[in-house]
DNA sequence: AGTCGCATTGACATCGATTCTCAATACGCA
DNA sequence: TGCGTATTGAGAATCGATGTCAATGCGACT
């Protein structure tokens, strides 16, 4: 767990537990989505319950360093995110995501408050494909 | 509903049903996204089953005319989409969503592959911000 | 380092959204 | 119109997610 993670939990007065530092290590580490019960499954024999990963998970995507996802037929699956602003790739092969700095900037935002007369705060954006790996290996 | 959207369904088999019928009409008519209890409320009197509101959301969802959202305490919600490409607009406001046609394009696709080595397929773009109408009321 | 207040935790109970089951129905096709 | 089968509605069943609560441990202040 980074240091800014820890910052960020302290500023809004949640504490600095083991079950926290344990969990976001372990979601930063996965590199891709992540349910609470394979975090689970994860950190076994650490002593870390399933209500504190759900717990976890929840305060991390309201502090902006997680992202929800919804699984096509079951449960909801969680990714680490670094406070910048950034989109991510994510491999269709092996569900590995990387964080990018490609992003399609203001100029694209205007043009849609032009089109759409909607004052644009945010914007998400996600490419999809096959990493390097994944292209040779299979 | 569309004579499109009734091709897309014949097209994998599914047959066209009245249930079906109404459910894709309310979704698309809602012009935001929606839990299935929404639209079976919205519903009733229609003698339309929960049941065949989960399913049908979840077909339409398979054949990419509707995408699903993660909701944070609770129900997932869909969105009803047209075939074509194209990205969203979402007011935090009122929650209406509308369809544009802007787009980074392949070019920064490219870019990304460059950054990546990953092969980009596709990608998904949305914009958030408020409505001309949450605008002048709030 | 020691003490104290209270946020946090783990285990289990509970809730509720989603899926399953199955006999009845109604599409699609000949 | 008649048949075969996908689909439906209602209720049961599942299981992901949250609530409960006594025990724990973080962190602030000596
Ligand atoms: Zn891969
Ligand atoms: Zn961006
Ligand atoms: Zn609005
Ligand atoms: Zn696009």
């Amino acid at each position: 767990m980074l240091d800014d993670d820890a910052a960020r939990l302290q500023a809004r007065g949640y504490r600095l537990t083991g079950p926290r530092r344990v969990i976001i290590a372990a979601l930063r580490d996965a590199g891709r989505y992540c349910t609470a019960s394979q975090l689970y499954e994860r950190l076994r024999g650490r002593s870390v319950g399933l209500a504190s990963v759900y717990r976890t998970l929840e305060l991390l995507a309201d502090l902006g360093l997680a992202e929800r996802r919804a699984e096509a037929g079951g449960e909801g699956s969680f990714l680490y995110c670094s406070p910048r602003h950034h989109h991510h790739v994510v491999c269709t092969g092996c569900g590995t995501v990387r964080e990018i700095d490609a992003c399609p900037g203001d100029d694209l935002a205007r043009a849609v408050e032009r089109e759409t007369d909607f004052r644009i705060d945010r914007h998400k954006l996600d490419f999809y494909g096959v990493c390097a790996g994944c292209r040779t290996t299979g």
